[in-house]
DNA sequence: TGACTTTAGTCGCAGATGGTGACTAATTCG
DNA sequence: CGAATTAGTCACCATCTGCGACTAAAGTCA
């Protein structure tokens, strides 16, 4: 067991790995090094030389064998909670992963959000933290596209929204406000999914075409 | 000259002051240690025990005798730039300071945004960064109000606005937007600045007594 | 004193934006 | 074929925004 004080002042970088599953966010949870028993998220020592980001990724690699599609710096986190690492800080990252894409290596699962095991307190405070930053960049950054594959319905990039946002949004209204951001552009595919009309796929058109005035306020709720 | 790699591991925690000065923002900025000819930003090791939060607390009142009106961390910051501790990492802070009632101590000095010393690179991040997150937290926090004294006229509210977003604003939309979302409450008390009407003091209105929808957007822009 | 300037604060129109239900379109299922 | 299901659009109307023009209360200066 290592001693406590003999990591004073160094440091871990951790790493929330974002998926959407069956309509509700989940995170990636290994098990814990130090306790086999326990759950923890994908961490790492940092090693001289690499930066944080650089440390991140290969977390994330380690987890998953590719990188996220976006992977953002939430924080220092420490005030005294306890970790598995026994360090006094943590560097906590969030990375998204469309889902349909993601194949987490052996010892890797995901958890739901709404159902998550035990953790340590830091890493727990990283996960909620990683929520809340993902609800408030979502019209400031391509958040919600970096959840679905390269190309998507409309009605699955609402309903991705909605469950960023946590309440429901109008068919009509949705699209009209996607339409005055240019933020999407159609594909000349369709797809037909069982039952119901084909929906022409969409994907996210970069800032290059865009000419965006205001940043994308997806507000209208319904009854 | 401290050797570079005894500090691998270790880490400083950073302070951002903010206020606004003659219609432009400013931050506090000190003679570094290492290096008496170069400015710095206010800085510290962190010692066993202290969460973060308190260390930039620290650093702020060693700088001002007095706590910023809101002090919030704004990540970790490295990437092998360059820092007067020759750690490979620092947290840093935000802190927002009225300008008003703000009286550095001896050796600290506010330097406008626009007119920076030389700063060691990873400062010169965290200085731009912290503007960047006070724009976008603009909608969110009450940044502006803790930019200004207590109480406050309309138009001093508007122009620490224009100031913060960067462009004009509406008088009349400005209102309007600021009537609906609940954010100040009229004072008894009116303040009369040379030639003109007497303008009315107001207060930021805590959330307490606050019902509020939608968050302020002042998007509108002037010709 | 009274015209002029300066800053504060308000009104109300016209056009843009947003919430909504009802509509049409294309497919599967039985 | 008709019912069910999902995609996509339309049009109405209420609200919100941009904006110019207005009123209000002070100082300045001849």
């Amino acid at each position: 067991m290592r001693d406590r004080s003999s990591r004073t002042g160094s440091f871990t970088v951790d790493v929330v790995l974002v998926t959407a599953m069956r309509n509700e966010l989940a995170i990636l949870l290994t098990r814990s090094g130090s306790d086999r028993e326990r759950w923890s998220l994908p961490w790492r020592f940092t090693q001289a030389g690499d930066s944080l980001d650089t440390v991140a990724a290969k977390c994330a690699d380690e987890a998953l064998g590719e990188q996220p599609s976006w992977l953002e710096q939430i924080g220092a986190f420490g005030d005294g909670r306890r970790h598995p690492s026994d360090t006094e800080v943590s560097v906590a990252f969030v990375g998204l992963v469309p889902h349909e894409t993601a194949s987490p290596h052996a010892g890797y699962t995901w958890f739901p959000m709404s159902d998550l095991p035990p953790l340590s307190p830091r890493q727990r405070a990283m996960a909620e933290a990683a929520t809340r930053v993902m609800q408030s960049r979502l019209d400031q950054a391509p958040i919600a596209f970096r959840l679905l594959p390269a190309t998507f319905t409309l009605s699955e990039l609402q309903q991705m929204y909605e469950l960023l946002l946590g309440k429901r949004l109008h068919k009509a209204s949705f699209r009209r406000a996607l339409q005055s951001a240019w933020l999407v552009e159609p594909t000349d595919e369709w797809r037909s999914e069982g039952r119901g009309r084909p929906a022409q796929l969409f994907r996210y058109l970069p800032k290059k075409k865009r000419r965006l005035h205001r940043g994308v306020r997806f507000d209208f709720l319904y009854p």
